[in-house]
DNA sequence: CTGATTTGCGTGCGCTGTGCACGCTATCCT
DNA sequence: AGGATAGCGTGCACAGCGCACGCAAATCAG
């Protein structure tokens, strides 16, 4: 079984992506000089990608507690990121929705990320790069990430 | 510039690795059932890769705090997965060694996190598997990870 | 139509992991 | 020898996290 072998291969460089250390030190670089740091980063992101939604639904997308998304919502809010909207469908739901600065936020944290993932792809031959773009997708996708 | 686009797809993927709940929830269903937790787990793995060694080089190993790991340490400790011996070579030094039991822990971890990620390369062409598995390690190699 | 139940939201509270500061012991340097 | 340094472990404060509670609005039962 030769694909046991890989998985151990695999095994190794997630290891160092999954760190704790390495998310911070990743997300800290990203949001460095922007008004949002590494916990309001995800919610944020999440809420660019979902659009105008409730805390509790950003919450299943993020993989946090209801709760704690609120919190984190606020803090974003007092940044002037998003505002608070009552949902005009139903008066106890409250909407979240970025603001102009927090869509521009969004987009440069993107830009960036996207540019700093590039870089390191800078040596790579054009379709072995591809391939692993399109293999991470895949394997996150159906992965042991339930 | 279409590396551009593959970064931003290759962010995407890498959005849900970095979370939390990603993590929490693969160690969890790594560590069930054993006598370690999902804290304790990248103490054991690492101690397991750098061989006997103290609290304060296993940290830098982790990226974590020296006390951190000293903690953890004592936990695995009570836990019989590890123990603490004093440094022949300097008496002031502790070193931090496997138990049989520890070892054993370890491999069967190992063992599973490869099955676990064989399992979900079970349908991918051979050649792209090992394609990606070799992408990954050099993207986590030199990737935008210091 | 009215009262009870359910749903959605925000906040108080306790828990836990984390990192810093401190004290102690052993080693190294002068 | 004696002061400076290095290595460990622990007390402490801080912050993120999830649970439980209370309130407002909507839905359901009769």
């Amino acid at each position: 079984m030769e694909n046991h072998q890989l998985g151990t291969e695999i095994a190794d460089a997630l290891g160092l992506l999954l760190r704790r250390s390495t998310r911070a030190r990743l997300y800290g670089r990203l949001t460095d000089g922007l008004p949002v740091d590494e916990f309001g980063y995800p919610v944020l992101s999440a809420l660019a990608r979902a659009g105008a939604c409730s805390a509790a639904e950003l919450a299943g997308e993020v993989g946090l507690d209801r709760t704690v998304v609120t919190r984190r919502a606020t803090h974003l809010e007092t940044a002037g990121l998003l505002r608070r909207e009552p949902d005009p469908a139903d008066r106890r739901a409250t909407l979240l929705l970025l603001t102009d600065e927090g869509t521009a936020v969004v987009a440069e944290l993107r830009r960036r990320l996207a540019t700093l993932i590039a870089d390191s792809l800078h040596d790579w031959p054009p379709t072995e790069a591809q391939a692993f773009a399109a293999g991470l997708t895949r394997f996150v996708a159906d992965g042991p990430f339930s």
